[in-house]
DNA sequence: TTGAAAGCGTTACCAA
DNA sequence: TTGGTAACGCTTTCAA
């Protein structure tokens, strides 16, 4: 079979826990004896047994980063940023490095229980989870269970993009504040008749962007029918179905605001086979602000979330290499990007009226 | 600590070794025994121990997935094609539910062999390694060497989109055949002079992909300068600088062939700020053709390959719950998705002459 | 600074 | 159909 420690102390005529020293690299171990037990790795090509070494240690070297759909660029971008956090730290190939494993839920709650299942069962150093959670109370609470007995069972949780629980240490997305500052932006600019693509329903990225839109138009005493919200899933037939809809509905509204960049590449898409010109005859804001979306929709007012920067702290805390944030949350802001200043076309006498009394932010 | 199988054992009042029977599935234990158990298991809330079973048995059931760059969407559809292949298959968080690993490597060879020995560490059941390989022969090489490792100590290896390394099972892309389908096609438009950004050097998806174009145009006598080649990653801000550079080394070029569409949108927006239309003045053709491509570039001609498709086929191989193709390889041919064909703007006389004499192709 | 040996929690073989 | 019990390969006291 495989080459083992005991094969490799034979070959350097040593013990096996002197190899073993030898490759933690954290026991004194006299230089000729150390050269000795590398010399004897290398000849042999030993490769540690990892799941020898977790039984024994009782905790492996497996980070686990828990997000909805990697082939969602929005995942992927956050799970790259946090793998390469991860890479970083530690030689190549050397014991102790620790290897990222990425898994994806689907968003289902049923699906991240089983993956955090699957990660307590290998032990994992530690566990990133990305993205929105579920927001039915149940769900949360079940979900919140397997953390803490994963964080019990001697597992470093990180939150990332969703709500705190517990005590396990949180980078919170401000969604609701994003939501409300585009909203606040497209009333500056005069609109007052929305849409709105919501992403899928029972989420709480989906929950808290919608929270922070109707928390704008209250704020602005502007009106808001729950007929024009849509709920879908986060991509582009999502929103362009959404929006043949929602003309149905409002054939008079000037701005729609789409639950993340690649659902509003639907809306645009559909917008334009309505006949409608985007912007001009309406104006679509999305979020997330993903490397293409400048070329898919040059005139999209978004917001930008960090995602590398977020990725990258993610992966330092569930490392233990930078210090819990107070309180354990730390909130990460999106940034504003209007990159056309679409006024609507036609504005309502009323409506103007009231556009008067509002303040312009940003 | 946590709770063991000899807790659940305890609890049943059976050995440990029955147990194991029950969760394994695979023996048969008597109906009474069987329910005492699962009651046991649920009481404790027991999740096996994945190190100390994957000690004792010899094999984890961990599936590595080795890619590029998981923030690139490519690798992230082609990912998760191969997760939910992977996690379709076993009854959710049951014993022997194969945990999907992503690993991105840069498309660095040494980060190459991290990974690859991160998994043989791992004693991972499966590997699946996607994307293109190094071309130099030492690491060309050196990864064949550790592939055959993984698979001597009972990895089942999977290549996805390489070519074919000793008896590895194999799903190769056929880029080749696509590159020159692709510029066949522009060629039948008319266009004789051609800009190409490639991928980054010494990749076999580069120089496949090369490849291809170069004999299409060989075949059609049509002449091409390394000159007009630049290389650079799979980024838009590659394919941007690059065309800048293209334009300034033949200011006539009529047509510019990128590595893929990521690289193809940089194109675009260069043409368009070094005022030229696109399409127009110039064609732009891409590769892959992801989902956002349609929208940020809609008159882009791609080769579409059923990323999906092979993602799950390669899940399926991984699996060993599809059959070994004949020789062990199976070819993925690319689909040609031409949305607008546009002929060059101003054909030259000679060229035109020669372009009657080509059969058009697709 | 090094060695000996007792676990770590499963699996799988051999009996019963 | 079930139980007893060696492995599995490493880490980590405890001694020397």
């Amino acid at each position: 079979m495989a080459v083992t420690l005991a094969d490799v102390a034979a070959r350097a005529r040593v013990s096996p826990a002197t190899v073993s020293r030898v490759l933690s690299g954290k026991y004194p171990v006299a230089e000729p004896t150390r050269a000795r037990v590398l010399r004897a790795v290398d000849e042999l090509e030993y490769v540690a047994n990892g799941p020898a070494s977790a039984l024994a240690a009782a905790t492996s070297d497996l980070v686990g980063i828990v997000v909805a759909d990697i082939a969602d660029p929005f995942f992927g971008i956050l799970a790259g940023a946090v793998q390469s956090e991860i890479s970083a730290a530690g030689r190549a190939g050397g014991a102790g490095e620790k290897l990222p494993v990425v898994c994806s839920t689907g968003g289902r709650t049923e699906r991240e229980l089983t993956c955090l299942t699957l990660l307590q069962r290998q032990r994992a150093a530690a566990v990133v989870v990305a993205g929105g959670g579920a927001e039915r109370p149940e769900d949360a609470a079940a979900v919140a269970a397997k953390l803490a007995r994963l964080a019990a069972s001697g597992t470093r949780v990180v939150l990332c993009g969703r709500p705190p629980v517990a005590d396990a240490v949180t980078l919170a997305f401000d969604h609701r504040g994003g939501a409300r500052r585009l909203t606040e932006h497209l009333l500056s600019l005069g609109h007052r008749r929305f849409g709105y693509v919501a992403g899928p329903p029972g989420r709480t990225t989906t929950g808290d962007r919608l929270a922070g839109h109707r928390a704008a138009l209250a704020a602005a005493g502007v009106g808001h029918s729950a007929r024009l919200v849509l709920h879908g899933p986060y991509d582009r037939a999502s929103g362009y179905a959404a929006t043949v809809e929602l003309l149905r509905r409002d054939p008079g509204l000037t701005a729609v605001v789409a639950a993340n960049d690649t659902v509003a590449l639907g809306v645009c898409a559909a917008l334009r086979d309505q006949g409608r010109r985007v912007p001009g005859d309406v104006s679509v804001a999305g979020f997330d602000d993903l490397p293409f979306s400048r070329d898919a929709a040059p005139a999209l007012t978004t917001v930008r979330l960090p995602l590398r920067e977020a990725g990258a702290r993610a992966g330092r805390l569930a490392l233990g290499r930078e210090e819990r944030p107070p309180g354990g949350v730390a909130t990460v802001r999106g940034e504003l990007v209007a990159r056309a200043s679409t006024a609507p076309p036609r504005p309502q006498g009323g409506d103007a009226d009231r556009a008067n009394r509002l303040t312009p932010i940003t």
